[in-house]
DNA sequence: GTTTTTGCAAATGATTTGCATGGAT
DNA sequence: ATCCATGCAAATCATTTGCAAAAAC
């Protein structure tokens, strides 16, 4: 992933910094859903000395070149999400929880609707709402 | 809804103020997404004098009760919905806008494979994004 | 009369911004 | 040498909390 980081940054013109390198590395090495003040504590750990407002710019630069994806809980928190390709997710009202879920979806009925309604849909994403198997 | 409101509180055991009410009736007529802060500006319209934190405390209560859902946007942003009964939502990637839209979806094999992971599903809910027709 | 709800003000928590310094090109 | 990125501190924004006064039961 630095590889791709290194050559997408260069390509736009931004500089190869080690902090963008390590929060890349950390996001990519946690490989789960995980909050800003996540990313922070453990690039704290592997670099001490990086401030948390460029966690913050790095994991938004990461998610405009598209190598994450930032995620909405139902409680109005913020993840970011180290895959980048299309799959569903569960969520659990109770702890807030969000987990991935593979499957497919049949949405073609919807995008045709979207469509109809003057929308430009890119995709379709389905959240499971429920309990997960440490609340239920 | 407002004897709907009045009822539920009854029941419960909890009080019907004229706060209640109007932040009740208010959502209702609003009849659309809106922000506590939209709540609470027309609100104080029609009631001058009712607090923000009582705005929040009876969204948070109508929802309890089931007379409208909180539902987060793209963007973490949070916002109230009158509606409760299932329907599917287009979220505009460019300015986080989020329309209701309704549409069949087969997403069978997603809950399936929630059961098999543990986790006992509610609902699906399918989230479309793309460009509104405004954005596009 | 008793208990809940309200309004106010202050606290909180997450994220963003301004600005001078340091680092990548 | 130039200009972008960083770290720090402070600002901002939405939401929540503590508490005394007011209102519903």
């Amino acid at each position: 992933m630095e590889t791709s980081l290194a050559t997408a940054l260069r390509d736009r013109g931004q500089r190869v910094t080690p902090q963008r390198l390590m929060v890349a590395r950390v996001v990519s090495d946690l490989d789960r859903h995980v909050t800003a003040e996540v990313v922070f504590d453990e690039v704290s750990r592997r670099m001490p000395g990086v401030s948390l407002p460029t966690v913050y710019a790095t994991l938004e630069l990461l998610e405009s070149i598209g190598l994450i994806h930032r995620v909405a809980t139902e409680r109005g928190a913020v993840v970011y999400d180290p895959r980048t390709d299309q799959h569903h997710h569960l969520a659990c009202r109770r702890c807030g929880a969000i987990v991935d879920v593979e499957g497919p979806v049949d949405a073609g009925a919807l995008l045709a609707a979207a469509r109809s309604a003057g929308f430009a849909p890119d995709q379709a994403q389905v959240v499971v709402r429920g309990l997960c198997a440490d609340c239920a």
